[in-house]
Formats: structure tokens, C-alpha cells, sequence
DNA sequence: AAAGATATTGTACTTTTGACAATAATTAGG
DNA sequence: CCTAATTATTGTCAAAAGTACAATATCTTT
């Protein structure tokens, strides 16, 4: 049988990266940290280190995403796994990428630790990054579109008082298709929302009524009906 | 920052587990293998190994998935990825689930090296596995489940020709509800089907049309169209 | 040839979707 | 205050898709 032998701490080790999205001026947006050490040093990457030997992983993602951006309390995902040999320039470190949403407005990012800088990116606009974050970002970004499509999450990017229009315009950019007002307002009838009795402010015409998402009655339509969500 | 040390082959290391899907008889079915060394010698399990340091990690997964059952060219999808750091009694394994689908029939399983018996058990009678491989196997079998209902991979379980009916009972199956039988026919009509001119055999009846699935021509519309597959 | 069994097709009704039009509520400018 | 401009919101109608159920067709068995 094959005998694997170890050389340094490069030589087998596991890491997670995460991909943070958040939603702006019509874009979705991923959030890349500036790396301040070897290797791919001064290079944009995703936030994401290696697992510590009795860690979970997943409680690894949540722990290094804090310790890099300070964030805190994301509902984290897993995504696909990468193990190319020779994604890491350093040994053979195979890694499991994490995604989140959050509301860009929510959070002053801030960046900590080795990660001397953090910035919002909007997702057509992304530079050359380190190590395979190219490819681990794209896969991920496909999976958020089809999870955008099959899955009421479009309220985690949005803020949490939205108008219709504003969700309308988010499901625009993942099918990538306008749609038409009227029946878009008819299609998301039956996901439960909370009209507030604010409207829309600094708009030169008439504001539209502010939306929040019901997930308590969402959750009990769930268990009651046998419905299913789809955009 | 945190420094990792390794003890021995099994302080930290990487590997993949197949879960092969195969339909007979009504049920989706799992291939087990019995195991023939410790750990967990003599139980039942998904066929897994570890990977090689310089080996990727879907490569590993057709390597290994070869060298314990002699399955070959089978299309092997990523799956979930669990790194509970408990999950394997001799160290720090983690492990990477990868799915494939199967027309039982095609192939009679061979067990080889390391396993010593193998066998399709159905995956509502799969017994306690060694690992965590019952949890492996039934967040991949949730995954199946829904790549059922929006992906035309029911002709990976069925035989190559099958009748109608039996497609219908497949998604009845995933499903778990029945359809009406000249609704379930015009639902499926966009999809192509190459008719043939042989008929079932063997039936106390009047015996069905066979059928098989048109891939290129189904490739071709997508490119054409913007058909998009929904069961 | 008739009965039994399932395959296959047809019909009518209901629901959903899609295109487009009409009405409502604000702001901005006179 | 009155009117135009602008976007929000609601309504209508026809086409398409989905649902329930019935009718007909083809084979085996007796």
C-alpha cells in the first residue's frame, strides 16, 4: 500500500476559503482581502487559512472569516472542494470553499490580522487573484446564482426593508431578463412579507411601499403546505 | 500563528468516498463493499481510500472507486465534503463524497484488493456503515434526489431502453407521489426520446413501446433553445 | 372469440403565465 | 393651487401549461 510521507508543514494540509457575496448598486459583489504575506504576497485573494489539525471545518471557515474581516455570525454554506496537486505553490493543500450573504450596508468591513486590506468587488470586475481563487469564486458564483433562483435567500442580500422593485430589479440580474412588474408581483404573492407603513424617502416621485421577508410565516407555510419556492 | 505537527501516517490526511447509485426493483440502491482490514474491519462501507499527495482528489475518486470494485468510466460528481475531526478513529481524515449513477445490469460487481465483498442494498435498508459513511450516504442521496428533478439523469439509472412507464415509476419514486400517466407523457415530450421498433417482452399484456434517451439531440436543444429540463 | 390487462391517446376544465393597459400617488415647476 | 413628469400599483384578457378523467388500442390468456 501507498506510503505517504511528511516533509514540513506544506507538505499535506487543508485549508478553507470564503466567499463572501453582498449586493450594490445592481451588482452582486464579493468581498477580497489584500494578502501581507508569502505567498502571493500584495496579491487580492478571498479570505480563507488552513484548519487547525482538530478543528472542524466548517467552524474553521467561521473563525477565520472573523479573524480576517472581523465578521461574525454568518450562516456559512459549504461549497465545492478543490484538490489540484498544485493549487498551492508551497505543498499539496487542499481546500473547501465556504460561501455566505450579508448586507453590505450592515458591516463596516474591516480588516485584521494579515489581511491588510478588505474591499467589495463587483463580481465582473474581479482582478487576478491568488493561488485558484479565480476558479474557486466563479464555481462559487454559479452556485449562488442557482441558489438565488431555487432558494428565498435574494432577502439576505437585500436590505432589510426593501421595495418590491428593488427585489424585482435583483432577480433581473440572476436570470439575467427583465421582467414585467405586474407579474412579477404576482408571482411572489404567495412568499409571506411584512408591509411596513414607511415608504420609500428622497425618491422625485411617488415612493413605493416598504417590504421586509416573514421567515417565521415562511417556515410555518413550509411545515403546513407542501409549497415550494421558485423564481 | 497556529503550528501544526504530524505524528504518524494518519495525524492528517485526505480521502474520497463514492456512493454509486443504481435502480432495480422499484428502489434506488447503494453500492456497499465489506471491509477487510481495521479500521472497522468486517463492516459495511461506501468504497473509499485515501487520496496520494500528489494525486487530484476526482482522479483519486476514479482510482480508487476502480481499485476496490473494478467500476471504470463511470462520471463521478462532487458531493459534500465532511471534516468533523472525529470522524475517522486513527486521525485527522477528511473526506470528500463523490456520487455516481449506474444501470445496475451493465456490470457485475467484482470486489477486489482491500474488499472483500460488495453489494447493492436498497437505500431505505442500508445498514450501519463504518465511518461516518450513513451520513455521507444520506446527504448524497438528498443531492440525487434533487438532481432527479432538474436534471435529465434518469437515464443513467434506467436501462438504456426502458418504457415509459417505467421512467414514470423512477420519478414517482423521487417524487414519492403518483402521476397521472397521460400527463406524466406530455410532460416529458420535449424531451427526445429515440422510439424503437421492438417492444417489451415477456409482459401477460399488451407490451410497451422501449425508448431511449436522444443525448445528442437534447445537447443540440439546449444550444438551440432555451429549454430548461424540470420534473 | 372473449376476457383481462395495461398501453396509448383524447377531451374538457382549471390554473398559471405573459403581454399590455389603466389607474394611483408623489414630486417639481409654474 | 394646477399641471406635467415619473414611477408605483392594480386589472384584463388571451395563450400556455397542468390536471382529472374517459375512451380507445393492443397484446396475452383461456
Amino acid at each position: 500500500m501507498y506510503k505517504i510521507e511528511f516533509n514540513d508543514f506544506f507538505t499535506y494540509s487543508f485549508s478553507v476559503d470564503c466567499v463572501i457575496f453582498g449586493y450594490k448598486e445592481g451588482q452582486i459583489h464579493a468581498l477580497l482581502i489584500k494578502r501581507s504575506m508569502e505567498p502571493y504576497d500584495g496579491h487580492w485573494a478571498i479570505p480563507g487559512d488552513l484548519v487547525y489539525p482538530d478543528e472542524d471545518i466548517s467552524a474553521a471557515a467561521s473563525r477565520i472569516l472573523s479573524e480576517l474581516t472581523k465578521i461574525e455570525n454568518l450562516d456559512l454554506h459549504q461549497s465545492e472542494t478543490f484538490g489540484d496537486p498544485n493549487r498551492h505553490p508551497q505543498g499539496r493543500v487542499i481546500t473547501t470553499a465556504y460561501f455566505a450573504l450579508m448586507r453590505i450596508d450592515d458591516f463596516k468591513v474591516e480588516a485584521s490580522s494579515w489581511a491588510g486590506e478588505a474591499r467589495w468587488v463587483p463580481i465582473h470586475k474581479i482582478p487576478q487573484l491568488a493561488f485558484d481563487h479565480n476558479l474557486i469564486l466563479s464555481s462559487t458564483y454559479k452556485l449562488l446564482i442557482q441558489k438565488l433562483k431555487n432558494d428565498p435567500i435574494c432577502f439576505d442580500l437585500l436590505p432589510y426593508k426593501f421595495t418590491l422593485n428593488e427585489m424585482q430589479k435583483l432577480y433581473e440580474y440572476a436570470y439575467d431578463s427583465d421582467m414585467d412588474k405586474a407579474n412579477f408581483r404576482k408571482k411572489i404573492k404567495p412568499i409571506p412579507l411584512i408591509e411596513h407603513k414607511e415608504k420609500q424617502v428622497n425618491v422625485k416621485h411617488r415612493p413605493a411601499k416598504l417590504f421586509s421577508f416573514d421567515e417565521s410565516e415562511y417556515v410555518n407555510m413550509l411545515e403546513s403546505s407542501e409549497y415550494q419556492f421558485k423564481m
